[in-house]
DNA sequence: ATTAGCACTCTCTTAACTAGAGTGCTAATA
DNA sequence: TATTAGCACTCTAGTTAAGAGAGTGCTAAT
C-alpha cells in the first residue's frame, strides 16, 4: 500500500510536530500550519485514513492523533530530513573531543558517551569492541616482590588488562622469562575467548613444571572474560527524566534499574553492528525493559581495529534527524581520529 | 536544656513511627501505641513542647509532628538502639562478598557497593583510598614493540595503573632497564602526587639525554591523579525513587546528576574518615545538592593498608539503627578479609 | 473531491463542599 | 500540680458538579 503524496505530509506534520510537543495534534492545526488552502475537514479524512492503516492512534476519541510504531518507523525510513547540525552543535563536540586525551581508550570512551548525552539530551552509550573477539597482541608477566607478578595482556585494540598473580617462590628469573617467552608466542594472534583451560592443558605439556602460572594465567583470562559490562559507558541518564512520557515513576525506576544492570545493555548492543546507522523503534527492541524507547546506533571504527557500538536511547518519540545526523557526525569525526 | 525521660519517650516514638510510614504522626496515635495511662491531650502538651524545643516540626497547622533534623540528630546520639542484623541479611552478606574474588580490588569494591545497596534498598557508595595520598610501591616499564612501553605503577594499596608510551626508538634495552631502575628507586616510598613536574626536573639532571621517557612518565601520573571519580563505586542509584519524599521529579533529577557527576561526591567523601560511623543529616552536609538526605559513612580498612570510606545515602527519613548495624558489620567483614 | 455545519465525546480545570485528622486552649478533675 | 475532657478551629485530601475547550465523525451541500 502506497501512501499519496498528500498522506506522506500529514503523516510528517504529525510526527514533527508531535515530536516537538509531545501533545497530540489535530487536523485544525495541521491545516492551519501545513495546508493554507485544505479546510480541516479533509485533514480530518485523511487522517482517519491515516489511522486505520496503521500510521497513527488516538489517545482518546476527542483527541488529536499521534504516531504510532509504525508511523515512526516510516517517517524514519522515508519522510525525514537528516538535519545538518548547528555550528554550535559541532564546535562543542569538536572541542570536547581534543581536550580529552586519545591514547587511554577508556577515558576516551567515557568522554565521548559524556558528550553525546550532553548534544543529543538523551541517555548514550559507548561500547568497545567485544572484549572476547579482540586478538592478542601480546603477554607478559612482569616480576614483582618475591613470589608475586603482574600477568599483562594486551590486545590489538589497544585494551591493556592486568591482574597481579602468584608466582612459585623458587622461580628463577631466567626461567620465569622462557616461561613468558613461550606463552607470549602461543597467545599472539588468538582471540581471548580461545585461551580456555582446555587449550592451556595443550600447552601444559610444553611446560610441565610450570603449572601453577598457567592457573594464575587462566585466572586472569576470566577476569576478563567476566567483565563484559566494563567496556560499556553510559552517560546522561538523568535526562530522561525531562521526558514527559517518563513522568511515571515506576517506569523510570524500572529504566534506572535497568542501565544499572550493565550486562543487559551489553549483550543487547553486542549484538548489533549496523553498516550505517541503525534505529530500532519501540517493540523492535526485544527487551521489554525498553519497549517503549527507541534505540539508535551506530558502529564506531578508531585505527581500522577499534570497532565497537555508539548510540543514543530515548522515547519512541525522538528527535530521530537530530540524533541520527550526531551520530553520523560522531563516527566520522572518531573515524578521522589517529 | 536536658529532655524528660517521657519527652525521650515521645520524641523515639515520633522519629521511630515517621521513619517507618512516611506520615506525620499525631499524639492520639502515640498515646494509643506508646502510652496506654496518658490520654492524647497529655502527649500533646509534650508535643508542643518538643515543638518549641526544635526537635519536632509540623508539615501544617493540622497535620501531627514529624522530626526535625535536630531531632534525628537527638534520636541517632541518644535515643536509638542499634538493631542487630537479621540472619538473612547477615547471610546475603555473606554469601556475596565470598562469591567475589577478592584479588582484584576494583571489583570488590563494586561488588561491595552491589551488596550493600541491596541490603540496605539505599543508593551505597564505597571508595578507595585517596589515590594521590597513596604510596609508590614500584615502578616499571614493560618494553612492547618498537619505541613504545608499558609504563606500571604499583601502589602499597595493590592498586595497579598503566599507560601504553612512547620511548625513543633508538633506546637500547640496557639503557631502558638502567632509566627504569633510577626511576623506581626514586620514587619508591613517595606519594604519588609528590612525584610533580619539579620532582622530575631535579631527576632530569641524573638522566640527562631521557627527557622524553620523563615526559612520558609525568603523563601517567597526571592521568592518575584526574581520576580522582575512578575510585568511587555506586550502587543502587534507583532506589531513592522507591523513597516518598523523592516523588518530585526535580529532585530526582538533580540527584541523579548529582551522582554522574562523581568528582564532586568523591570530594565531599575524600574528606571523611571517621574513626567509627559517623552520620550527616540534611544541612550538616555542605553540599547543597544532598542537602534533605542523609549520609552514613565508615571507614575500611583491608590490609591494613587499602584504606578507604564506604557508606550509604539516603533521605533524611532514613533507617539509621539499621543502616547503621549493617555498615558495622560490612566494615567488621572487611577487616577479616585476607 | 472538498467543505461547512453540527452533534457528540472526552479531558482538564475550577469551585464548592465534606469528612477526617489533628491541634490549641480552657476549665474541670485527681 | 499534673492530667484530662471538651470543644472550636484549621488544614488537607477527596468527591462532585459544572463548564470550557479541543477534536472528532458524519451528513449534506457545493
Amino acid at each position: 500500500m502506497i501512501l499519496s503524496k498528500r498522506k506522506r505530509k500529514i503523516l510528517r506534520a504529525v510526527v514533527r510536530s508531535y515530536i516537538r510537543s509531545a501533545e497530540p495534534i489535530g487536523s485544525r492545526t495541521i491545516a492551519r500550519h501545513y495546508f493554507a488552502d485544505l479546510s480541516p475537514a479533509t485533514i480530518r479524512n485523511e487522517m482517519a485514513d491515516l489511522e486505520d492503516m496503521g500510521y497513527l492512534e488516538q489517545p482518546h476519541t476527542s483527541a488529536g492523533r499521534i504516531p504510532s510504531q509504525q508511523g515512526y518507523r516510516f517517517y524514519v525510513d522515508s519522510l525525514m530530513e537528516v538535519m545538518p547540525l548547528s555550528k554550535e552543535e559541532v564546535l562543542s563536540i569538536e572541542k570536547t573531543l581534543y581536550q580529552a586525551r586519545v591514547e587511554d581508550i577508556e577515558k576516551l570512551m567515557r568522554e565521548i558517551s559524556r558528550i553525546l548525552s550532553f548534544v543529543t539530551r538523551y541517555t548514550s552509550f559507548v561500547m568497545g569492541p567485544v572484549i572476547k573477539k579482540t586478538v592478542i597482541k601480546q603477554f607478559k608477566i612482569l616480576p614483582l616482590e618475591e613470589g608475586r607478578g603482574l600477568a599483562v595482556l594486551l590486545t590489538d585494540t589497544g585494551l591493556v588488562k592486568h591482574k597481579v598473580i602468584r608466582l612459585p617462590r623458587s622461580l628463577h628469573k631466567l626461567e620465569l622469562e622462557k616461561v613468558v617467552r613461550y606463552l607470549d608466542s602461543s597467545f599472539s594472534g588468538l582471540t581471548i575467548d580461545s585461551i580456555t583451560s582446555s587449550f592451556l592443558k595443550n600447552i601444559k605439556l610444553n611446560l610441565l613444571n610450570q603449572v601453577e602460572i598457567l592457573d594464575e594465567t587462566l585466572h586472569l583470562i576470566e577476569d576478563i572474560n567476566a567483565m563484559e559490562g566494563g567496556n560499556l559507558f553510559l552517560g546522561g541518564t538523568a535526562n530522561i527524566l525531562s521526558q514527559p512520557e517518563f513522568r511515571d515513576m515506576d517506569r523510570v525506576k524500572s529504566l534506572l534499574a535497568f542501565f544499572e544492570e550493565k550486562t543487559l545493555l551489553g549483550h543487547l548492543l553486542g549484538n548489533i553492528y549496523p553498516e550505517g546507522i541503525e534505529v530500532r523503534i519501540g517493540n523492535e527492541n526485544k527487551l521489554v525493559e525498553i519497549k517503549d524507547c527507541s534505540l539508535v546506533v551506530a558502529t564506531y571504527r578508531i585505527d581500522e581495529k577499534t570497532v565497537g557500538t555508539i548510540g543514543v536511547l530515548g522515547p519512541t518519540r525522538m528527535e530521530y534527524a537530530r540524533v541520527i545526523a550526531m551520530l553520523g557526525h560522531m563516527v566520522k569525526k572518531l573515524d578521522d581520529l589517529v
